[in-house]
DNA sequence: TATATTACCCATGAAATTACTAGGCAAATA
DNA sequence: TATTTGCCTAGTAATTTCATGGGTAATATA
């Protein structure tokens, strides 16, 4: 599976962000409720976010998380790069340590790579706006 | 990870066979050192291949594998199914024990669909002859 | 028939990943 | 100061992945 609960989460979360009055700060607590997630994993997931700068974060009373974007100034893709880490298809495109050895004259690599392409494109031409119009 | 090793390493083989003379058994053996898989690994690997009836199978002295119709025949799609289980990017989408409860009602959920749609017909437009050719 | 060769079956296991859980600390507000 | 909130570090149970090991069944050849 390409996508686990971390990224889903994430987006339904920064989704359920845009729908609320913006400027305002949200807590953590009423979002978990609202969106049947636990609240401790929740936590971690929304620390990805504000430390990436994805959202605002106040601790204390009145505090909370709120967006310091527009929705549709949000891909989905730079969600999920950031929650997932990555949305490579297989580890053996790219470089890095996961890289495969017989990468050179492997025959099913460039296929692996257009995929990964085709998906990047997919996740990146999507907003957080795009899923709250239905 | 969409695609395990299991799928990476049917794709290869099948392509492997293809390189081979049409009609003659090649056996596991050879075909694990050449793509320096496992060969204990690769069993299994075959025989799902050859129970689903993708490949012939011969035992004893001057048997092995052999694909049993042309590598244009064999879509990337019929043959990562078989191996991988499924292609689905979530799990959240489609039916069965894991199909998720907020379905009905999840924005994310026809961006899921749209993507497993996308990635199923990506992968049934490629065939192993189309990985040959390079 | 005996032997070697090959596929097939079943069980086990180590490592990594996923999806949480627990508990305390830090910051902000009233 | 007390309460509310986010932040940090660790641990853990379940699942999946990627194999390994040992035996059995079928086939060909000497």
């Amino acid at each position: 599976m390409i996508v686990s609960t971390k990224g889903r989460y994430a987006l339904r979360v920064m989704v359920c962000f845009a729908q609320k009055d913006p400027g305002e700060y949200i807590p953590l607590k009423e979002i978990a409720e609202k969106e049947e997630i636990s609240q401790k994993y929740l936590e971690s997931i929304m620390t990805t976010l504000s430390k990436a700068g994805m959202v605002d974060a106040v601790h204390g009373k009145g505090g909370g998380y709120r967006l310091n974007r527009r929705p549709e100034e949000y891909t989905v893709g730079s969600i999920l790069k950031l929650t997932e880490g990555s949305l490579a298809s297989t580890g053996c495109t790219g470089q890095g340590p996961n890289a495969c050895g017989r990468a050179t004259c492997c025959e099913a690599l460039p296929m692996w790579e257009k995929l990964d392409k085709m998906i990047d494109e997919f996740f990146e031409g999507i907003t957080v706006a795009d899923l709250l119009k239905k």
